[in-house]
This record gives structure tokens, C-alpha cells and sequence, in this order.
DNA sequence: TAAAAATACTCCATAGGTATTTTAT
DNA sequence: ATAAAATACCTATGGAGTATTTTTA
């Protein structure tokens, strides 16, 4: 069984009909003949039923239609992804954080992006004034720490929270809320082309996981406070 | 692209090793690797980094295992249900049914199911003393009429219920409950074996279709009596 | 009898093999 | 020095084509 039998097959199952479908196929029709015969050969079982002029799918090549969906869509959806990831081996990313932590934070994250991706000139700015310069269009995004009513006056400008400090708010008594949360800043339009989402999901994933081991020492802290 | 192809690079990924994965899919190295060549030409990145003589799938690749693992789990599906089917295409059942709707209900599934097997002999058989016939092995299968806490003494009896009266109790001072049920009975013993699964499986959905709109009509009538 | 699918055969593209070279431990 | 992957080249299976026959509406 090949995938381009089953290609065939699922033209066929569109068409009903051997001559139209091998033209769609840019085939001849004994060729097509051929290959669906070899199909049910190797199943074993009839996939059309042959009604002499007009033909109709049998049980089993329902079962494999629906199974082809599948098969397919999985094929589209690999090239899908590989496109994506294509589109970021080459280009260039600029990005910008605030002075401090975040900006070690990011930068380990893109000795490993480097090396994984060569190709991609990267530029990390370190800047108090972030949000201006993604407005100005002079970096492709941010990461920094806003107060979480942060929104721009811009309406192309993109918050999206990675982590909040309020995560330790759920003992309000032994820490009092701080709402602000450090948020990835990007322009509306920026967010597509050239692997941005890709990246941004990649970073967004690796920040979590490093500040993970954080969040969770300052639970177990909490639950020994309250437990006493 | 080819599911031959395919194939390959899952070994690969598995062993990461040409020499060992050529080993295991029964072909040489040189073809193993003019094989995985083609589908990176074909992708146009490549699927493993070779680092001398180790090598390591990339995300490009882990992309594509991702997918083939979807793509792999559908062909085994197909194989399965058509396995299925096949078992369904010779042999003989013999049903039981009670005299009356039921005979009738049952006969005209069996007049589909006939024209879609005509290989498979089958039987039916109107009677009173149906759980007396499924336990003597007489007949395969029966549909009938129990009360609601039927269970039979004899431990090889199974009972699948498809739709019961009671279904009108949900407003139990119009229709007070009715503790009887249109069920399947079965050996458990005769449960696997020549497609009586799957040929169950198609008795109670078309069943449940024929039934639903009785069912679907009596829920309208009861919300009409309620709110007036 | 006309239109569609099946069959018979021929051809060549390519999967697969053998022999060898290159490369990295 | 050795083990593994890549390369070169050859072979042959089977995918695809043309010509023809069979079938049925």
C-alpha cells in the first residue's frame, strides 16, 4: 500500500468514476484500474462496487475514506508545521527586554535558539523605554514587566502574559497581591511572517518551564508557613 | 512522499542507526539512505543531523515522527475494522425475536444487511422461550423484551440493553415507570468470533435510529403537557 | 451502439542491490 | 584502524502508457 494509491483512491471515491477520475489525476484510466485493483488485492476485499456503468464504494472503502481523512490531514498538517519552522531557519529577529534578570533569562534562551538556528541573526536590546520602540517598529517584540491592566493606547499593540507575580496571591495573607506580570509585547501585525509565532511559542514555552522550578519552591514555602 | 518512506524514517528515528534500521527493515544501508535522502530532497531540509557517527533526528524530523505516528495509528485502524468486516462476509447467524414489532423491526435491518452480506445465511426465529434458545446455543443472539432487573442464572448470558420504556419516568406523574426493556441477549461465549460484535453493533445503532424519533416525539408531548 | 471499465502488452523510472569511497572515532 | 554513512553504478520490479476487448445501458 502506497500513498499515492490511497491519493487515488480518495479521487475515486470523489468522483465515482474511473475515466473522470483519472483525468483529475493527470493519469490514463487503466492505469487507475490497475492501482485500485492492486489496492483491493492487497486488502483483500472489493472497495467498489461495480454496477456496469456507474460504481459505488463498498463497507470497506468507507473504512478507508475515513481513515484516508485522517491520513491526510495528518500529511498536511506536518507539511504545515515544517513550513513554519522552515521560515525561521533563515531572516532576522530583533528583540528587546528590560535591564536585569529577564535580560539573562532570554539570553540563555537564545544561545540554544542559535544553535538550533544558525541562519537567524538575532539583536537583543536592553532598554527601559520597551513598549516605544515596538510601537516604532524597531524591534519585532518584548519581554518585560507591565502592570496587569497594561494595555496600549495602540490598538496594534499585542500583551500576551507569561507569568504573573500574583501567582502568590493565593495566600493573600502571607503575600499580599502584586498586579504586575511579566508579559511578552509585541505589534498586532508582526505577530505573522517569517516564524514570529513559531519563536514567540517557543519562548513563551521555555520561559514557563525555567520559572516553573520557581513558582513551585514559593508553594511548597507557603504551604510550610500555613501549615503550622 | 510514500508510506514505504515513511516506514523507513519511523525505524530510523527508532534505532539511529542506517547500518541497524536497514538491518531490521530487511534492506541495505546504501538503500536505506538514498531512501531517507529523497524524502529530505523532498522536504527540502533534512530529518536527521549527522554527527559523524552518531546521528540525531531534528525538529524538522520530530515534526514528521509526530505525524507519521497519526498517519500509522490510521492504517491500523482501517486494518482492524476491515478485519472486522471481513469476518462478517461468510458464515451464518441465527437471531431470535419475540413475536410481533419486534419480528418486524429486526426483519427489515436484516434485508439491509443482506444485500450488503448476501454470503452470510442468516436466520431468524420467532419465539416465546427466546433465553431458553441462547442458552441451549441454539441461536446466536436474541432481541426481546425484559424487565429492567433480568439477569440470568446461568453466568454466559449477557444482556445489553437498547432502549427502554422507562425513558417516559422522567415525568412520573404523567407516565408512571415502566421497568422493562427492549434488550439484546447473548452467550458471552458467542460475543467474539465470525463479526457477531460488529453485526451487534450495527443492530443497535440502526435500532436506536428506528426508535429515536418515538422517543424524540413522547419528550415533545411531555413538554408540551408541562408547560402549559 | 456508444461509453466506460477491464485486459494485454510494452516501456522506463526508480527501489533495491553490490562494490567502493569517505569520514570520524 | 575500524565502523558507519555516503557515493557510484547496476539490476529488475512495478507504475504508467497505448492498444484492444468486454460489458451494459
Amino acid at each position: 500500500m502506497e500513498l499515492r494509491q490511497l491519493e487515488y483512491f480518495m479521487t475515486l471515491c470523489r468522483e465515482l468514476h474511473f475515466t473522470r477520475a483519472a483525468d483529475k489525476l493527470g493519469i490514463t484510466q487503466p492505469t487507475l484500474s490497475h492501482q485500485i485493483k492492486a489496492l483491493e488485492d492487497e486488502i483483500g476485499m472489493p472497495l467498489f462496487d461495480r454496477l456496469g456503468k456507474k460504481i459505488a464504494i463498498t463497507d470497506v472503502g468507507l473504512i478507508l475514506s475515513e481513515q484516508c481523512k485522517n491520513i491526510f490531514g495528518a500529511l498536511d498538517n506536518a507539511k504545515e508545521q515544517i513550513n513554519e519552522l522552515k521560515e525561521m531557519t533563515s531572516g532576522s529577529i530583533a528583540i528587546a527586554t528590560l535591564p536585569g534578570e529577564l535580560t539573562n533569562l532570554v539570553s540563555t534562551l537564545l544561545l540554544d535558539f542559535h544553535k538550533n538556528h544558525p541562519d537567524v541573526k538575532v539583536r537583543v536590546i536592553s532598554s527601559d523605554d520597551i513598549v516605544q520602540l515596538v510601537m516604532q517598529n524597531k524591534i519585532d517584540f518584548a519581554v518585560t514587566i507591565v502592570s496587569s491592566e497594561f494595555s496600549s493606547d495602540d490598538e496594534r499593540i499585542i500583551k500576551i502574559p507569561l507569568y504573573a507575580d500574583r501567582e502568590l496571591s493565593i495566600i493573600p495573607i502571607v503575600q499580599p497581591c502584586i498586579s504586575r506580570e511579566v508579559s511578552l509585547v509585541l505589534r498586532k501585525d508582526k505577530f505573522v511572517g517569517f516564524g514570529t509565532r513559531k519563536f514567540i511559542e517557543l519562548l513563551t514555552n521555555e520561559i514557563i518551564k525555567l520559572r516553573f522550578p520557581i513558582t513551585e519552591k514559593s508553594k511548597e514555602q507557603i504551604r510550610e508557613l500555613t501549615t503550622i
